[in-house]
DNA sequence: CGTTGGTATTCTAGTGCTAGAATACCTGCA
DNA sequence: TGCAGGTATTCTAGCACTAGAATACCAACG
């Protein structure tokens, strides 16, 4: 059974820990589990919606109990998808979309001190990005392996990124403002 | 007027050349840009209804001449508004979609032995994505500054995949198979 | 002049997802 | 007892996108 990103983090946290819907959006907010995933408030419902249907998870009965608050708990068989999913996440690497790329496959429209000046600007996004996981890494720790090799990826990545643009966007500095 | 990046894709060809639905096909294919963007097939006539109606292409009206072979032009509108969203693209570092973070995340789920295979696997398919992309890079040049640019991004962030991926995928040799 | 095969577009019927409002529940406190 | 405010879920309606089939056009060729 093939799950998408979004499916497959939600049955992991769900396996990790079973939780209820707003605990999820507690966790992957916290977790800023939003940096590499698209994964909106109102889909997260949906998303265990589509997976109960699939028997991955489930709802235990809880006889005289809680009406509303449906804890979710991962079934065996949404134990073993969720492990099979993500390994297949990982050995896979298809093309990804890159809005950078389309920018600038369309250089001939514009003027080269507006495309350095749209570099600058990336560059202390990307800045930024890179300082908010350096604090988040040093705020959590000590952290878990799988938290570690997150941060780890995301830092080289973005390292890498940031070379280039530093490259690009100071070729000329003629212009102060 | 904001354009998502597969609008923003195909509008900038439409500038570039006035073209039909089928054309922007063959060019996206042979220029590869299916490396950076997910345009299917049955997209692009969506596409390019929905930039139609929105006065940023139009098709000229040909007195007594083709009927079934709708060329379409981009509008004062249409350039503007593909260059403004293409340095938009630039500019904005957003968070992406990174699947393989993933699996990362859920790495509490397999053995470390099923890790390690999955990163090789991976680190197979980046290097071939970037020989793929030297290929591509040879076998059209000259070429022009917006596909040299694209081709340095593209082969800069690969790259640093590849290392990360490297230092992983061997830390262990234990295992022939 | 009919048929074949490449060229070019349109249609249909869905799936997947999302925003945002609406609803319900629960706890503490006056 | 009532109600304020956070907790938790559901609903509705709609948008964006896609696969795949269906259709139409057109040139070349026997």
């Amino acid at each position: 059974m093939r799950l998408t990103p979004a499916e497959t983090t939600v049955l992991g946290l769900v396996v990790e820990r079973p939780q209820h819907g707003y605990d999820l959006e507690q966790v992957i907010d916290r977790r800023g589990i939003r940096q590499w995933t698209e994964i909106g408030f109102s889909s997260i419902y949906y998303l265990l919606t589509k997976l109960e249907g699939r028997g991955l998870v489930h709802v235990p009965e809880v006889p005289a109990a809680a009406k509303s608050r449906r804890v979710f708990h991962a079934t065996p068989e949404g134990r073993e998808a969720a492990a099979r999913n993500a390994l297949a996440l990982i050995a896979e690497a298809g093309p990804a979309p890159q809005p950078l790329l389309v920018g600038i496959a369309n250089l001939g429209l514009f003027s080269e001190e507006e495309y350095r000046q749209a570099l600058r600007t990336r560059l202390a996004a990307v800045e930024a990005r890179i300082a908010a996981v350096r604090e988040a890494q040093r705020s959590q720790a000590p952290l878990p392996m799988a938290a570690r090799e997150v941060f780890s990826y995301s830092t080289s990545l973005l390292e890498a990124e940031r070379q280039w643009l530093a490259a690009r966007a100071q070729v000329t500095d003629d212009d102060q403002d």
